[in-house]
DNA sequence: GTTTTTATAAACAGAC
DNA sequence: CGTCTGTTTATAAAAA
């Protein structure tokens, strides 16, 4: 067939000019829901009332911060509940200083976030009052934490609408009694996924690899290392590690990619201790790091 | 390589 | 009327 790109102009196109946006496109890699295929399953409405959140996890996190990190200090479910990160060796250094916070958001105004449409739309309405947001505020929320979405290509509605409407993971809730305020329904994560999206999130590479990363309650589910890590390690050394495997040049490595990458500054302790909790070189990182890094 | 997921664009209908 | 909301289809690219 035909190219099919020369179509008619939409009389209200939602994105004038936006075809552009292909170099910013996928700087980051979107993280990935394991929500079904078949989308084809009728979305149940709820009716109005907020029982959606009887819910045991009642996710405290996103605070009225703007920083992106302030995100991820989680409430139950056995993620992180203090911010962000624990202090595992009992001194009093924050796991993210100033300047890392600033390093992030400049990035968020420059870069497309590496999030999924799912997981931001997740994250705006878990941070809501009510666990449900009509969709104008799912836009306003995600355009206050991600400036990057002010000036990219204005489809990033559509693809929001779009994510609410085919995503099983969003369930309508019609706003009953009259007009209450504003147009529209109110949108709420089903119960039935939010497991889903939560580890999704977890499955983040960064910052959020660090922000959910759940201390292993025994000692037995320390085994492995979180998704990101083994992502790198296996990107540069082509197999996978075990935490076992990692020596001090390896954990080196994954610092300064770290860094490189915005998702540390210079807070080593923090990355060993909660990553490689057993990691016998400790000591050796650490005299490393503290030649080579400089702050910023 | 194939399949699945995600992003984007767009047409369109209905509500306001 | 125009704008916003929501659904749907199509296509491409990325990820798995």
């Amino acid at each position: 067939m035909g190219p099919v790109t020369g179509m008619t102009p939409d009389k209200r196109a939602e994105a004038p000019g936006a075809e552009k946006a292909a170099g910013l496109r996928q700087i980051y890699r979107m993280g990935s829901l394991p929500e079904a295929a078949d989308a084809a399953r009728p979305k149940a409405t709820l009716v109005d009332s907020e029982s959606a959140d009887d819910e045991l996890t009642n996710l405290n996190w996103l605070h009225e911060s703007t920083n992106l990190l302030t995100y991820f200090s989680l409430g139950s479910e056995g993620l992180p509940i203090v911010s962000p990160i624990y202090d595992i060796e009992g001194d009093n250094v924050p796991s993210f200083s100033p300047s890392c916070y600033q390093n992030l958001e400049k990035k968020s105004a420059t870069s497309k976030p590496p999030y999924s449409f799912s997981l931001l739309i997740y994250m705006a309405i878990e941070h809501s009052p009510n666990k449900s947001l009509p969709v104008k505020e799912i836009y306003s929320w995600i355009l206050e934490r991600f400036p990057y979405f002010a000036t990219a290509p204005t489809g990033w509605k559509n693809s929001v609408r779009h994510n609410l409407s085919l995503n099983k993971c969003f369930q309508k809730v019609e706003r009953s009694h009259g007009k209450v305020n504003g147009k529209g329904s109110l949108w709420c994560v089903d119960p039935e996924y939010k497991p889903n999206l939560i580890q999704a999130l977890k499955k983040q590479p960064f910052p959020s690899a660090l922000a959910f990363y759940t201390p292993p309650a025994s000692p037995t589910s320390r085994s492995s290392c979180p998704h990101y890590l083994t992502s790198v390690l296996k990107q540069n050394h082509g197999r996978s590690f075990k935490e076992s495997d990692i020596d001090a040049a390896t954990a080196m490595m994954l610092l300064n990619t770290s860094i490189e990458q915005g998702i540390l500054d210079c807070k080593h302790k923090q990355f060993y201790t909660l990553f490689f909790p057993s990691l016998k070189s400790k000591k050796i990182i650490a005299e490393n790091f503290r030649s080579e890094v400089c702050f910023s």
